[in-house]
DNA sequence: AGAACGATCGACT
DNA sequence: GTCGATCGTTCTA
């Protein structure tokens, strides 16, 4: 199945998690399930200058240690003792950056998803507004955990491709969408780099 | 060894 | 809008 290389992570953290949006991630559980979804919100963390990243001026530890891992491979940590966040590994190797994945719309395996995330419970409007839109639920949906910190994203098990038909899916209709910037969510301790506009969000244009 | 702190979420006023 | 849950990671000593 087609899937972003390599090249793809090899680069600006920034431009890269601009360019994620409107992409498909797609994991393969351990059971064989497929689960697939459009990207909706990014946002970049860069080590070398941004004090809310974990890696912030070179930092390396036990957690840290994947953002030094080659650009192209998954970096999950847990937060607040209950939730994992999902991020993709950017920047030529020693470069110590990332993008999280914060938002999407489900394109395959969305009845599996809501069970992970909801268990038995009703469809409401408010868990189908709240279903995909946000790290930690997305990391409970797509079964990644602690298990999967590290993972290759050239692999089989999790990776991101351009269309829906790279995964043998039909294609979606064409959206009129834009990339809104703002600041970042959640980081108000990171002092300057609290006002980066380094989230990214595809909106109705 | 102990303390402080989260790149969050869901329940609730 | 507020607030508590919950625990691994990190830092200090």
């Amino acid at each position: 199945m087609a899937r972003l290389s390599y090249d793809f992570y090899d680069g600006d953290t920034i431009e890269i998690a601009r360019n994620l949006l409107g992409k498909i991630v797609v994991r393969v559980t351990g059971g064989g399930t497929l689960l697939a979804g459009r990207l909706t919100e990014t946002e970049a963390y860069i080590g070398r200058c941004d004090k809310a990243c974990h890696a912030y001026g070179y930092r390396r530890t036990a957690r840290t240690a994947p953002l030094f891992l080659p650009p192209g491979h998954a970096y999950i940590y847990l937060i607040y003792g209950m939730y994992h966040c999902l991020n993709f590994v950017t920047e030529p190797e020693g470069e110590p950056a990332a993008v999280l994945i914060r938002g999407m719309e489900a394109i395959a395996g969305a009845d599996f998803m809501w069970r992970a995330r909801y268990g038995d419970k009703p469809v409401t409007p408010a868990r189908q507004r709240n279903f995909l839109n946000g790290p930690g639920k997305i990391c409970r949906a797509l079964c990644l955990g602690k298990a999967e910190n590290g993972l290759d994203l050239t692999g089989d098990a999790l990776f991101v491709c351009d269309s829906p038909a790279d995964i043998g899916l039909p294609e979606l209709p064409p959206r009129r969408e834009t990339v809104r910037a703002a600041p970042r969510i959640g980081i108000d301790y990171a002092e300057e780099a609290r006002d980066f506009p380094w989230r990214f969000t595809l909106e109705p244009a």
